[in-house]
DNA sequence: TTATATAGTATCAATAAGTATACTGTTGGA
DNA sequence: TCCAACAGTATACTTATTGATACTATATAA
């Protein structure tokens, strides 16, 4: 309701779309860093602000607060002063640990690859703009 | 540089946060899906409209030069008139699959699980609000 | 006595991202 | 002659995300 994209049937395949499906649940800007650190066990508030300096405290509230409406943390809040509020993955939320991990893989082997193909990519763009117009020019299809 | 999210390093942890790497790639709103699509072969513009028409023309033009200037996606350009442009993914897009295809599964698996969990916890929040506080009131630790 | 830590919320303002709609040029068909 | 199809641009607009700051409460440490 809150922050749904544009409802869930989007595309009218057949299968009605489930990777849009799952980046309505997992495609917030911040989730999935978030999930990742919560796969190696469960965290505090300012633990999670501390591994990830980048998010604001307001994103990291907003997200965790879809995340748990949506079934995948819950929140453990103890009533102790200064406050405790733990946040852990559900049964549910580990069903997502497949997703995460492969991001967590590709990032790891493809990172430095990816920096170079920008970096050709940038270099080409300076010398030529229009390469693919020049190459495919002459095609003529049926 | 034109879009990134606030350079790759963001968490401070050994790796250099993977996932968020990753993220930084594919993480735009609707890059999984366009890559889902182009994943059973390459695509003409209209053709990815059509597969998804919840994407507006700007916002599909916009991703795919994302991905473009990422080397996920390769735009082949046919001079003809009407206008012929095909998307396909490169042999560095492809190595993307697994993380798609996971993406895929979950969504399949889990799509009605997760529509129940969220009316329950709808439910949940509507008989009483702060349930967690009042279960967890006299944990004191160390 | 004041500062620190906790886990947030509240508010304002600025920027980024996304949406909606109209428009481009050309060719072939009605 | 007008319209559709193609692959987009251009413009104006609405949300989303972010940043900065101040504020809550209480206990402990300096």
């Amino acid at each position: 309701m809150r922050n749904r994209v544009s409802g869930y049937g989007a595309c009218p395949n057949e299968e009605g779309c489930p990777v849009e499906y799952t980046l309505d649940v997992i495609g917030g800007k911040w989730k999935g860093v978030i999930l990742y650190h919560l796969l190696d066990g469960k965290k505090r508030f300012n633990e999670l602000r501390r591994i990830c300096p980048t998010i604001t405290q307001r994103m990291l509230t907003l997200q965790l607060r879809e995340l748990e409406r949506d079934g995948i943390v819950d929140r453990i809040v103890y009533q102790q002063v200064p406050p405790k509020v733990e946040y852990m993955l559900t049964e549910f939320g580990m069903t997502l640990a497949p997703i995460i991990t492969a991001m967590k893989a590709w990032g790891e082997t493809y990172k430095s690859r990816a920096l170079e193909a920008e970096a050709e990519a940038e270099a080409e763009a300076e010398t030529e703009t229009e390469t693919e117009a020049g190459v495919e020019a002459a095609i003529e299809m049926e």
